[in-house]
RNA sequence: GGUGAUGUAGCUCAGUUGGUCAGAGCGACGGACUCAUAACCCGUAGGUCGGUGGUUCAAAUCCACCCAUCACCA
């Protein structure tokens, strides 16, 4: 490791606000955020950012559907997308939205530096028109019969029966799916953005970028066919920002996405004094910056991107990473198999780390599709996580706790063994950064074979039995519980949940990659609780029972064992947060409801309390309660509420908040 | 339709530049053990590497064609 920590932004790509998280979006999010762990905990400066993609058609029309703004759309979409996310250990060092003042300002400097530097035309096109709903339509909003087989019922852009591909003026009878009226074609003025003048520019940046191989096959592919000129603007009516100038423009939503990599990063430097925006977004710049993305969008991410910021002025991304997609049982995700999965029927069900070390066990540098097979999914996670990983811990603990009180022993009993553990952190850490998740997996639990084979050779139930070898027990437990320790640091950035309680059991500080290679010796462990549990077949098949239906809308949780208990994993999908009242008002037509605005640190919300009666919402501005932070957003008669704050009680008036202790700040998490 | 990717033991996957490359884990089966969340340890199983044809002394690994699955086509 160098001395100087490298500089690194990373960022997965920003989820579109129409729907919900699925298990097919945690692929790249639980590939980045675990790549993103990875160089923190080797001590390199690193930031993750994302955000909320918001902007475009399909926005607009849900919007309208549902009766609301579209702002009160992406923040409620916004704020769920966030709230699953962070419920399965993705963690953003922020997660913005496309739609901010930050986004809009760096739009507009970056498309006026394109057009001063002449990358900027304008030309007249011709498109569909809705007359009945004012408004031109994209491709996929015209549907008609497909010119070539005849099929009906087809997009405006291509037919999925025969495969072709045709513009919307081609179809044969021609409906816009808003109206089931026929379009008219009208001209209108577009702007175009000159992605033909940097080809060359461009084969220059893949070769720095160092692409993977895929992806730059399939640039050398999109270079032969001659590269061709981008339309960036839309005609109003159109959810996103206006071009400076016009009166009816809009910028296309993919002008403005990518760009919000930078609004969520700016977003943070303007509240973290040790990053610098310009530092990192200079042409010259030396830091790193790389993009996680599916490989359905390297065109946005290797073409256009590059080459709107090379034209402003701007620095070129040091790389782009793009994986696969998922398939769930060899198969596409399906709602009427039930594998269209959202994260949030998962987290039901089902702990975290499970997912994420299956990914992590699956995930390669290559934009390969990778496979969910759920019986092989139980099977490894067991096998590999509870039987052999955990089963480290699990056995040796009980000797040191029982025996030895908790005691480690002073020394090491095999000093080599542990070394040879040690010798491994180059390899995982290598390749880890090579994005060889798989490998890593395979070498990890390769060692964790050896740990086990280590105890069983010699045996500590049958040492314990003997008075005269019973410092020994204490020796091969305390080696037992260093190799395993030394394995969670290794597969902290997979698994952070198990390896924050892997931590806390040995009493140690925050866990750098080098403690990796420092056994634990003398102390005192905490009493060992199960790290994990295996997975009941019967829970998958819950998550795949409640999936086959349309999602159930914000139904109560279905109790996830037949058992009174929660686990600590259930426990910590609770995410309770101290919050600041900074506003609180009485609802309009409602007996019991106070309006309240929290605090949460970084972010706002609204939520609904049934408080009224005991609590005068004067006394509440200012005050810190406790909130549920990833409470699934409610919509009320009201409004939207985003949490929900607690209270004891009956209700009426003898409802009483909770409070924190004095010192506590907006923003903390309970636990 | 064009382009590209993938197709290896029941399952999920490794196989750098062609010659110990026919492998791992899981499952299954047999045995041992009982510290551990029926976990762990030892052993067995054995797929003509999607198909056909070709190049080569030698191909899962190169070429051609075909089949299947998937993706992209701004």
């Amino acid at each position: 490791m160098s001395a100087e920590p490298r500089k690194i932004l990373v960022t997965s790509a920003l989820p579109y606000a129409n729907g919900s998280i699925h298990l097919g979006h945690l692929v790249e999010y639980i590939q980045s955020d675990t790549w993103a762990r990875f160089q923190k905990l080797r001590g390199e400066h690193c930031t993750y950012v994302c955000a909320s993609d918001t902007h475009g058609t399909p926005i607009m029309i849900r919007a309208r559907a549902e009766n609301i703004e579209p702002e009160q759309l992406i923040e409620r979409i916004g704020a769920e997308q966030l709230a699953d996310l962070e419920a399965f250990g993705v963690a953003f060092d922020n997660f913005y939205t496309t739609h901010s003042e930050e986004n809009e300002q760096l739009v507009v400097r970056m498309y006026e530096a394109l057009s001063a530097n002449g990358h900027i035309y304008t030309k007249t096109i011709e498109q569909a028109y809705d007359e009945t709903k004012s408004m031109f339509l994209p491709d996929r909003f015209v549907k008609g019969t497909c010119p070539r087989c005849r099929s009906e019922d087809q997009y405006g852009d291509a037919c999925e029966v025969c495969g072709a591909t045709y513009t919307p003026d081609e179809l044969i009878d021609p409906v816009s799916v808003l109206s089931d009226t026929r379009p008219v074609w009208r001209e209108s003025e577009h702007y175009f953005f000159r992605l033909s003048a940097f080809t060359d520019d461009l084969r220059d940046w893949m070769r720095r970028a160092a692409l993977h191989q895929n992806i730059s096959s399939k640039l050398e592919e999109w270079f032969e066919a001659g590269l061709q000129d981008w339309d960036i603007s839309r005609d109003a009516p159109y959810f996103g920002f206006r071009i400076p100038g016009t009166e009816d423009k809009y910028f296309y939503v993919w002008l403005d996405a990518p760009v919000g990599y930078l609004a969520s990063f700016l977003h943070l430097c303007r509240r973290r004094d040790d990053l610098d925006f310009d530092a990192y977004w200079d042409a010259d710049s030396p830091h790193e910056v790389y993009h996680f993305i599916g490989k359905d969008i390297v065109y946005f991410h290797t073409l256009f991107w590059p080459a709107v910021l090379k034209g402003s002025g701007m620095r070129e991304p040091t790389s782009v990473f793009a994986h696969g997609f998922l398939t769930i049982n060899g198969k596409k995700m399906s709602k009427s198999r039930g594998t269209f999965i959202n994260a949030r029927t998962w987290l039901r069900h089902l702990d975290t780390s499970s997912l994420r070390y299956y990914y992590a066990a699956k995930l390669g540098p290559g934009m390969d599709d990778i496979d969910l097979s759920l019986d092989d999914f139980v099977a490894r996670v067991n096998a590999d996580l509870v039987g052999k990983l955990v089963n480290i811990a699990s056995r040796c603990a009980g000797f040191i706790t029982k025996q030895f009180d908790g005691q480690l022993a002073e020394r090491l009993d095999d000093e080599d063994l542990f070394g040879e553990f040690v010798a491994e952190a180059d390899a995982v850490a290598a390749e880890y950064e090579g994005r060889e998740y798989s490998k890593a997996m395979r070498r990890v639990m390769a060692l964790a074979d050896r740990a086990n084979r280590y105890i069983e050779a010699r045996k500590p139930w049958l040492m314990i039995k003997d008075a005269a070898q019973r410092d020994d027990v204490q020796l091969v437990c305390t080696q037992g519980l260093n190799l395993f320790r030394t394995l969670m640091i290794y597969l902290a950035p997979v698994l952070p949940a198990v390896a924050e309680r892997t931590r806390a059991l040995f009493g140690d500080d925050a866990w750098r990659w080098a403690d990796a290679a420092a056994p634990v010796l003398g102390r005192r462990i905490d009493k060992y609780e199960a790290l994990l549990t295996r997975i009941d077949p019967k829970q998958v098949n819950a998550v795949i029972e409640e999936s086959k239906e349309a999602p159930a809308a914000a139904q109560p949780a279905a109790t996830t064992t037949d058992e009174a208990t929660v686990s600590i994993d259930d426990f910590a999908r609770v995410d309770l947060r101290v919050a600041r009242v900074v506003a609180a008002e009485p609802v309009e037509g409602a007996d019991k409801l106070l309006r309240l605005t929290l605090d949460l640190g970084d972010s706002r919300r609204q939520v609904f309390a049934g408080i009224k009666a005991a609590y005068a919402p004067d006394a509440l501005v200012g005050r810190h309660v406790i909130a549920v932070a990833n409470l699934a957003p409610r919509k009320m008669r009201f409004g939207v509420s985003e949490g929900m704050v607690l209270a004891a009680g009956p209700g009426g008036e003898d409802i009483f908040l909770l409070s924190v202790d004095s010192g506590a700040e907006a923003g903390m998490r309970v636990k």
